[in-house]
DNA sequence: GTCTATATGCGGATAGAC
DNA sequence: GTCTATCCGCATATAGAC
């Protein structure tokens, strides 16, 4: 087959930037396809309608924060609480460098009301998100414990963006980053 | 004057929670008419516009949690943790009690990228509720400790909302009101 | 103050040529 | 695969009668 101009994964992360700092419903068609620079229309080649490239997004997003945190989790030669400074990295970096904040808090807050295709998606995420948290805190803490400690710590920072993006300051979210890792 | 059908205060109350639960953008003009059982011109007669709408409503939010919390700290013959109590009991009630969790947090996270007239409002909003939590925090920990406190307080319920969304499980924001309570 | 009717634009999505 | 043209519905908002 010829070359397409573009690919699917070049639409995919292209388009997340903007539904990560405007939103899902907030983003038209129009705004993605000047984004991407290809016609309105084109977008339905590669996805069957707003709804699904919304949802190859989210998976984009959820995929590569498994896989990171499956290869963060598996180095045996490194202490917990140097996995979690490098989780708390990881996080920094993909919450710090677009003025959206995080993607998946975003949509699960703008969308839980509607029945959408890509709620999976979000649950995955945040489930993975915090099951890991959970794994390291194991180490220091009893299950039950260590797993309240995660989802708290996961609150933490979902809840330190959105002062984040309220007052344009980082501090916030780098406040929760820092008590994340001193749990341990 | 001739009594209105419905009031401006109606309206706000009425339209509140629909607000809460669809978020700013998604509820309609039309959405709102049917729930006030009005018709969609009306509305023009009270308000400019749907954001002049939306200011009022979460101005009514922001100036209840305000009042509250101000008569909460007054009080002069009860300790600070039974205040802190109090303040739980009250943002329980507040955001439990509707499947749209918190509106200002809600409405930060969809539209802090937009400039709309509302957003003072929100600020003003957290920055009362912070604090109110870091002038009773400030009783047992010192001013700069207590103000993170207050702070990490927010975020760890803020983000508890989301998480109690997604899953549809009010533990989460639960163990945020917990966890508040027991710093003292 | 409340109504009916409607202006006006933008949203997602499709048809069909190339 | 990518294009142009366009459909159709819904959104906010206004005009003007009652």
């Amino acid at each position: 087959m010829a070359k397409a101009k573009i690919t699917k994964e070049e639409i995919i992360k292209k388009t997340l930037k903007a539904f990560s700092t405007q939103g899902y419903h907030y983003t038209s068609m129009a705004d993605l396809a000047k984004i991407c620079d290809i016609r309105n229309a084109n977008f339905y080649y590669y996805f069957k309608n707003k709804e699904d490239l919304m949802r190859e997004v989210l998976q984009y997003v959820q995929q590569s924060m498994e896989k990171k945190l499956d290869i963060l989790l598996q180095q045996n030669d490194i202490l917990p609480k140097e996995k979690l400074i490098q989780i708390s990295a990881y996080i920094e970096k993909l919450y710090l460098q677009n003025p959206g904040g995080c993607i998946m808090g975003n949509t699960v807050l703008e969308t839980s009301f509607l029945d959408l295709s890509f709620k999976d998606v979000l649950m995955d995420f945040f489930k993975k998100w915090i099951h890991s948290l959970t794994t390291i805190y194991t180490e220091k803490f009893p299950a039950q414990q260590a797993q309240e400690l995660a989802e708290a710590t996961v609150q933490d920072i979902e809840g330190g963006i959105m002062l984040m993006r309220l007052y344009r300051d980082d501090k916030y979210l780098k406040n929760a980053l820092k008590r994340a890792v001193n749990q341990l």
